[in-house]
DNA sequence: TCCAAAGCAAGAGCAGTGCTCTCTTTTTAG
DNA sequence: CTAAAAAGAGAGCACTGCTCTTGCTTTGGA
């Protein structure tokens, strides 16, 4: 630990390191919200950053380790997106909270398309994401569950229909994610989950051109309809109503 | 017209214009399939070939124009299987049609999922798709509309709830594409259509590693749920019967 | 304080890509 | 039979990810 004339902890290298990673990843993330991860070049983000193509690897052994970077980066910026607006709406009653996380997935979707296709999209191909990437990517389901956690312990929920058949099934997804809420809530909160990046990702990538118009509202009453469908109540349609 | 030794009515040189290309489709879909829309490279095709790459772009001018094939052929597949679906289950009532079709979806993306990645995955980047598409694109979503349809004129359907602010989008909606169903009808459809994808494709895409094993009865469940909330009703849980 | 070791930048080079251009051969159509 | 159109072949350009070698600088222990 000799800083001979280093201002800091760490040496000027192992700082100068740091910095450097962060400009990589700076540019990197530049030019993939610019023209997406496919055309993500290792060669123009050095010549950007003014240095040689190989000169970069000694910060990232390949270009799949620099997506891999840029994938746990774009997981917590949602996570953290959807965490604000929990936060944001903490005493607006579970049903409009889960609406206001999703319309936050949604905003942060249509902000950064290709940062959306990159973590929920098609995968690169021969890319397989590592262990690394699951606590960054578990941030957006734990919040739903903790909405529906909170109106477990608070207001109560309706029980969401589970065939015999899934109850194993969604008895083991309750212990593994949420041990204190009922397997069948567990198995609609899952499905509501995907469906939810269903209707993101159809609006995103193209598939609601020229089908739906008004995707503001249209997003809104569809993961309202989820929310129902957890088990979720709101205030305007009574407690438990079903049928509209 | 003078087929001076053709045997067909075309001449030989359009005869062996339709079979080149065909041959070149047939190897740039395995190619796909193989390793991804990503890795599919035109040189690799021809040089499989037996041709020299320059020799490919006579008959595609670029490699979006493959994949643009591509595309239309991955579209008209999953239409077919959701075709063939719907006729093999005919007689079954609406719910179970609805989630034969679905079933047929998901077993044709886990069969094919780099197609599958490449029409309903992240897009190709910087690559829009032509109004070419745009016909085999609408065959599953077709095919669900019938099924909504046979059912209005038959059996009958519960009206899913439809905010006011929602209805112009939704009369839109059904004019556009289903005149003949109500508005309420119609725009419960084309949310379970996004969402139906946003199950697939999360189960395709890895999303569902760890969290939900039992996936195909965990998608018959989900899939129900969704004819559910489009208002088919089907036998086991009684007509019009709305909570579990 | 000095010196070996480790870290880092630079450049050349390899194999691959999409695409264009020119040149030659083959087939078609008048 | 001949001019035009279509097709194949090859060279070449600019780009990519990645590796290897060559020097230079910082680091950490003796």
């Amino acid at each position: 630990m000799s800083t001979a004339h280093g201002s800091t902890s760490q040496g000027a290298r192992a700082r100068a390191r740091i910095e450097v990673t962060a400009a990589i990843k700076d540019e990197a993330r530049r030019q993939l919200a610019a023209d997406g991860a496919a055309k993500l070049s290792l060669r123009a983000v050095a010549r950007e950053l003014g240095m040689v193509s190989s000169a970069l690897y000694r910060y990232f052994p390949s270009r799949d380790d620099l997506l891999t970077a840029l994938i746990i980066d774009a997981y917590n910026s949602v996570g953290e997106s959807a965490e604000a607006a929990r936060d944001d709406f903490a005493d607006v009653g579970p049903g409009h909270r889960w609406i206001a996380v999703c319309e936050a997935v949604r905003g942060w979707a249509l902000a950064h398309p290709h940062e959306y296709a990159l973590i929920y999209g098609s995968p690169v191909p021969g890319y397989s994401a590592p262990d690394t990437t699951i606590p960054a990517a578990s941030r957006v389901g734990q919040v739903f569950i903790g909405i529906v956690r909170d109106a477990h312990k608070g207001l109560g929920l309706a029980k969401p229909p589970l065939p015999a058949q899934l109850r194993p099934e969604a008895e083991r997804m309750a212990a593994d994610f949420a041990p204190d809420l009922p397997p069948e809530t567990m198995a609609a909160l899952i499905a509501a989950w995907a469906q939810l990046y269903g209707l993101v990702g159809f609006e995103l990538f193209g598939q609601f051109h020229r089908v739906v118009e008004d995707r503001e509202r249209f997003f809104r009453h569809a993961v309202g309809q989820l929310a129902h469908g957890v088990g979720l109540v709101y205030p305007q349609t009574g407690p438990a109503a079903e049928g509209g």
